[in-house]
DNA sequence: ATCAGCATGTAAGGCGTTACATGATTCA
DNA sequence: TGAATCATGTAACGCCTTACATGCTGAT
């Protein structure tokens, strides 16, 4: 009930970073922040509105450039204090929502070979997604010694760890149904 | 838009196996079910009257041992063709929301030390859930002759992997930091 | 006697998606 | 000229959580 909108930190975490538009926000949201967080414009310019009104962040001059309107946002000193108050708070809820592993869960209801398509659809896009983790990762390692960028690394590590644990699995997994 | 409402398919899915309350429901899925998909009761209890308009469940008289009402329920025909129908679409949306690594990925505005100590509140929480699921394993590895009891291993199997996958970025993360 | 667990359900309200509406610029 | 991309925003609607309301049974 307590407002806890987790859209809000990935957006005042962004913007501790640099200035950017709601689109620049969604653009990162899609790219490196996919792996563990989700969003779309429908959620992220009320979120900015919002935190506009609440004064955690604020709009710099925009359109200097062409283009359309074009808004660009920088964050407050009241919105970092929100941000780290919410890093040093060590609650923390980790949701998955795995509907593969709930078709095979429920994989009883059909045939052997339905439920290695679906390994095999799921194999695929981890395998796709784990070439994108892995190009980020050796263009991180160029750049270590910036501070911030420690942070960054360790969460595609993350991503490379558990996506190679996936494809150990989907192996693992025919043969159990071999 | 559509209708799409996933917890459906877990009740669907529970109930193909056995009969069941909507309390029994619930403690299935705070059980093996947790590791990828959760439920509260204000959206079990509202699925079922549901899915029992559209045909797809029905009541079996309840109230036979004592306690209160107990309402029983059972898949018919109608909804063990849904649930077949979504386990061989191919279509699955696999959504993490992991507010763990997002708090690493912005750890930047904060110090280290709460870096470190957010992943051992992780870590920690891994490790419980890694022993819960490796007396799941112990105990169905008796029982794997059983048809169905395969997709539940497997689902077993894929918690243990990732886990472990986990713990060892924990250790990584920590030599990174350090 | 009291507390935990069994058991069902509703109400309020937040969060988020999809689709729509609008329009400019850049590049082939 | 037409498509893709940049860019912001709203409206409708669905889904889910939390908190509340109610009440029985069995164990300590």
């Amino acid at each position: 009930m307590a407002k806890d909108r987790k859209i809000d930190m990935v957006i005042l975490g962004l913007l501790s970073h640099d200035d950017l538009t709601g689109y620049d926000i969604k653009k990162q949201i899609d790219g490196s922040i996919r792996f563990f967080w989700k969003g779309s414009f429908g959620s992220i310019y009320p979120a900015l509105a919002e935190l506009e009104k609440q004064g955690s962040v604020r709009r710099l001059k925009g359109n200097d450039s062409g283009g359309r309107e074009k808004i660009i946002y920088s964050i407050t000193g009241q919105g970092k204090e929100i941000l780290r108050a919410w890093v040093r708070d060590e609650k923390a809820s980790n949701d998955l929502k795995y509907e593969t592993l709930m078709k095979l869960f429920f994989g009883g209801v059909e045939s052997k070979e339905t439920a290695l398509r679906n390994i095999e659809v799921f194999e695929e896009q981890i395998k796709a997604d784990l070439k994108v983790l892995q190009v980020y990762k050796a263009n991180i390692e160029k750049a270590l010694d910036e501070e911030d960028h420690v942070y960054f690394y360790l969460t595609i590590l993350f991503g490379i760890e558990t996506y190679e644990a996936y494809l150990k699995w989907c192996n693992k997994a025919r043969k159990v149904l071999a």
